[in-house]
DNA sequence: ATGTCAAGAAAATCTTGA
């Protein structure tokens, strides 16, 4: 089984290029991330003559998330991230797809550090951090995909001291990433491969994706369920070179399920 | 600081967020 996620960058001016990709990647799973569009101009015709069926939750503008699924029943879905119901943006979805519990996420950018935007990060980190404890109470397998906006360590950026004090590498951002590993999740991508240079999202500024200055952003956490499925991981880099392209590139598991 | 995208407001460019 086949789980990707992919920050789109917005479902309606990169519909062709998301197309593209399912009809030659074939994901089981598709985790979408920053639809930037309301509920109703989610495309679900061209998703469903691409096979795919869908939930998603939209946002006007910013945000908004989907999970595709192909070949499979979509179960017990939850939209939206429990633990605020004041919060009106579009982050979270959560559902079973065969005996597998998937949560996709976009994670808010945090920017300017320092300042209500980082305090909203934080905060839904902590919100974050609940769930993620509930979720292994659950007797299944947990995969958590998504936009972390975080930069896990310096091996996940280019040049790691531009970053120092950007909100996607602060110290209390990679913390509260550190924190869900010590809860009992697994950084895939990582796991597997432990020295390798893994990028999944380059900047539109000065030609970043051809001197491959890149991020590692995306990211797959799986419980010890799941990690006991897992049999292969990758970027499908290419993607980030296509025209009319997102500025992130889909990231893969394969699970034996 | 640099300078790329797309959408929205509003009416051609400017602002915003990433």
């Amino acid at each position: 089984m086949k789980i990707a996620t992919y920050n789109v960058n917005g479902i309606s001016s990169r519909l062709p290029v998301l197309l593209r990709w399912l009809a030659k990647e074939q994901p089981d799973v598709a985790c979408l991330q920053e639809l930037k569009a309301p509920d109703e101009k989610f495309p679900l015709m061209d998703i469903q003559l691409a096979g795919y069926e869908a939930v998603w939750i939209g946002q006007k503008s910013w945000n908004g998330v989907a999970l595709l699924v192909k070949g499979y029943e979509i179960t017990n879905v939850v939209k939206g991230l429990p633990g605020d119901p004041a919060d009106e943006q579009s982050r979270y979805l959560e559902a079973t797809v065969n005996g597998i519990r998937i949560c996709c996420l976009y994670l808010p950018n945090g920017n300017p550090a320092q300042g209500p935007k980082f305090d909203y990060k934080l905060a839904w980190f902590k919100r974050f951090h609940y769930r993620a404890k509930e979720l292994l109470q659950l007797k299944l397998p947990v995969v958590l995909a998504g936009d972390f906006n975080v930069i896990p360590a310096e091996a996940d950026a280019y040049k790691p001291e531009r970053w120092v004090n950007d909100a996607l590498f602060r110290p209390e951002t990679r913390a509260a990433f550190e924190a869900l590993k010590a809860f009992g999740y697994t950084d895939a991508l990582r796991h597997l491969n432990p020295d390798a240079v893994i990028y999944t999202y380059w900047d539109y500024f000065r030609d970043a994706y051809n001197r491959n200055a890149g991020l590692r952003i995306d990211h797959f956490l799986l419980n010890d369920s799941a990690l006991s499925l897992l049999q292969s991981a990758g970027v499908h880099t290419q993607v980030r070179g296509w025209e009319k392209t997102s500025d992130h590139a889909p990231v893969w598991i394969t699970l034996q399920a």
